[in-house]
DNA sequence: AAAAAAC
């Protein structure tokens, strides 16, 4: 059963704006979870991503806001009365924007604040004073020790990402900024994955809470294809460029588990001859909106990125996902996948397992209740592998054969094994990506070398076409709110 | 095995 928004008893500039926004029903957490935050009471909710949390909880705040004055303000000063606390920069934007969309009717203020930024311009909006602040941690607490923000009269406080929040590097963070607020208040947790642990945990920060989970905690989105390639280090690249042409997918997000390698492998991305951008905690925070805007806008097809990236961004049409590295939490995994098929639009996740990997899969496995295929995703050759004696590579970054021309030194280099130089079509050409009248041209999956007895690709077929490893997309539902 | 969040 759909529910429209119209049907909810919220204020008039509320329901304007939802209107304005497009959307006319409620999703599944947004049915369940308005009701209950109008009530004022605690929430711990879970439902998958891309359903529209940050809507569940921030129209009935919005509401209640409206509805109930804070009465011991004066009516000159605008105290804070809800905080929004979110585990990264990008998110913090994202969800402020989403509130001021659903406050620009009423008379609420809202700003958000964190760090990498200059201080200043956001005590300003501070001093103005605003009703609603939404913020990352850290900077939060600097506005609050510099009595820039003032905390002592919050009535609503929700942790979105709530797990994250929970979890032991945000804790000392998130305890300080709770010791400021008054004891007496409503509190709301959100996420798409809650651990059995951080459930407890969260148990303790609320009072007499209504449990909200529209799916089992952890479970991925029923719109997303999720596959599993095995793929060593040297074949990843090659095979996102594989999935990228024969999936005709114009833009993904490319998940690295560290910083380090995330700008490299956007560096070889870019030498591939692919439009990228980096996103990680290294960049200026700058250069992280930058990039984030630049794959916004389509200006780049690929954002290669860290765990910084792996939650809460909500873009419009991302058609897939790739995991470079198996993520080392999988719940990481879950949210990581989670970027594309939102709001009910079709979505592919493709993760790239090297050998010793497998214990991570298993993990995952285990968290999301799905039985995980391995398959194998071996591509021809397109320059020559192996290492000469002085162990220096028989190919060089920049596509040329480096037998024959050995670095200077009296003993003559030797080529261990000389296989057969397959060339490989999509390599030689710059990548482009797929426009409706660009049919992708097929390739065909070569075996390596027998797999071994008993592995799971002992079952897979020795020749076929990677197409034909793709079942059909699923068709686009009908759009939901944010 | 890492990343994120303050200066």
């Amino acid at each position: 059963m759909t529910q429209a928004y119209s049907s909810l008893a919220l204020a008039e500039p509320l329901k304007r704006a939802v209107a304005d926004m497009g959307y006319e029903n409620m999703t599944p957490i947004q049915a369940q979870a308005i009701p209950v935050v109008l009530t004022g009471k605690d929430v711990m909710g879970a439902a998958q991503t891309g359903t529209g949390k940050t809507a569940a909880f921030s129209l009935p705040l919005l509401e209640r806001l409206l509805k109930h004055e804070n009465s011991s303000a004066s009516p000159a000063r605008h105290p804070v009365r809800a905080l929004v606390l979110l585990p990264t920069r990008e998110l913090a934007v994202q969800v402020a924007q989403q509130i001021a969309q659903y406050a620009k009717y009423t008379k609420l203020r809202s700003t958000v604040v964190f760090g990498g930024m200059d201080m200043k311009p956001q005590t300003i909006e501070l001093k103005k004073g605003v009703e609603v602040l939404v913020a990352t941690p850290g900077r939060l607490l600097d506005h609050i020790e510099a009595k820039n923000a003032v905390l002592n009269q919050v009535e609503y406080v929700v942790l979105d990402e709530a797990d994250r929040m929970l979890d032991i590097g945000f804790l000392p963070d998130l305890q300080r900024i709770l010791s400021y607020l008054p004891k007496s208040r409503t509190t709301l947790l959100f996420s798409a994955t809650f651990s059995p642990e951080i459930k407890r945990l969260a148990g303790s920060y609320l009072q007499d809470p209504v449990t909200i989970e529209v799916a089992r905690p952890n479970e991925t989105a029923s719109t997303v294809e999720q596959r599993f390639f095995s793929a060593q280090d040297d074949d990843k690249r090659r095979a996102i460029r594989h999935v990228l042409t024969e999936r005709g997918l114009k833009q993904a997000f490319v998940f690295v588990n560290s910083k380090l390698g995330c700008a490299r492998l956007a560096r070889s991305l870019e030498r591939d001859g692919l439009k990228t951008a980096a996103l990680h905690g290294d960049k200026s925070q700058d250069e992280r909106l930058k990039a984030l805007e630049a794959f916004k806008s389509g200006e780049v097809d690929l954002l290669v990125c860290t765990d910084v990236a792996a939650r809460g961004l909500d873009i419009k049409d991302v058609p897939a996902v790739f995991n470079y590295d198996v993520p080392f939490n999988a719940e990481d995994y879950v949210h990581r996948i989670g970027r594309t098929g939102r709001a009910g639009a079709s979505g592919l996740a493709v993760t790239l397992v090297a050998s010793s990997d497998t214990r991570l899969v298993t993990d995952i496995e285990k968290l999301i209740k799905k039985k995980i295929e391995l398959e194998p995703l071996e591509l021809a050759e397109d320059r020559p592998r192996g290492r000469f004696n002085d162990g220096r590579r028989a190919w060089r970054e920049d596509g040329e054969d480096n037998r024959g021309a050995p670095r200077g030194g009296r003993e003559r280099s030797s080529y261990r094994s000389a296989p057969a130089v397959v060339r490989d079509p999509f390599f030689d050409k710059p990548y482009e990506a797929a426009t409706a009248d660009s049919l992708p041209p097929s390739w065909e999956v070569v075996p390596k070398a027998a797999p071994a007895r008993g592995s799971i690709s002992a079952n897979i077929k020795p020749r076929r076409k990677l197409a034909a490893l793709f079942k059909a997309p699923v068709p686009e539902a009908e759009p939901t709110a944010q």
